[in-house]
DNA sequence: AGCCAGGCTACCG
DNA sequence: CGGTAGCATGGC
């Protein structure tokens, strides 16, 4: 909590999604999916000129994503990058989120998708649906990595679902609610001070003060 | 010019 | 099982 609060002091509050808040509440929802399986390895910046080249088009939505001519739609989403696969995927899950129209998927649910992994799944998990999954991404294990196990190491050896548990155990005691808006939050924040301080090829570690 | 970005799958030993 | 090539674009 205490590099929590460090953090949000350092930088505020990151505002990662919904992207256009005009849309209704199930495109919303649909808007972070849509987000989640084209920023797969791919930075934000490329992403959302996908986001608002779709959102331009009205098809930011399961129904038209379904509709769409598929090299159409690997047309729109380019600049993301791996358009081949990323629309294949785009398509998978707007089958499964009108699938899911009236329920909640599970985590298991998700995974079972091609194209969906753990950290996709606990991105879906967090960010559209609010539950208090934690989510890790390379950032994650470089962050929390190089804290408990020092600099300058590759983490590897660890599983995904290990370096989850770090956090869900540290924040067990916060009932749900405080546990999601903590969670979208803090992962956004370790993503800004990875690219800010902890970033990749250099090392800044007399920049950190954490 | 080369490395990196809010990963996943298939396939290898 | 753990490890890794391939997927592709744009920014710095």
């Amino acid at each position: 909590m205490e590099i929590y609060d460090f953090l949000f002091e350092k930088y505020g509050e990151q505002r990662w999604w919904p992207v256009h808040s005009s849309l209704g509440e199930g495109d919303r929802r649909f808007e972070i999916i849509i987000g989640c399986i084209l920023t797969q390895n791919t930075s934000w910046k490329n992403v959302e000129k996908v986001v608002d080249n779709l959102y331009e088009r009205g098809l930011i939505s399961a129904k038209k994503i379904l509709e769409v001519d598929v090299d159409v739609l690997k047309d729109l989403i380019r600049s993301a990058g791996y358009y081949n696969q990323k629309a294949e995927r785009l398509k998978r899950l707007a089958r499964f989120y009108l699938n899911f129209s009236n329920s909640v998927p599970t985590r298991e649910d998700l995974l079972e998708l091609n194209g969906v992994g753990e950290e996709t799944a606990d991105s879906i998990l967090l960010y559209a649906y609010d539950l208090p999954y934690f989510v890790v991404d390379t950032y994650t294990k470089r962050f929390i990595g190089c804290l408990l196990e020092g600099e300058g190491k590759n983490f590897k050896g660890h599983s995904y679902g290990e370096w989850q548990d770090f956090f869900h155990s540290a924040f067990f005691k916060l009932d749900e609610e405080k546990k999601v808006k903590l969670f979208k939050e803090f992962h956004a924040l370790i993503v800004q001070y990875c690219k800010d301080v902890c970033v990749k090829g250099r090392k800044f570690c007399e920049d950190c003060n954490i």
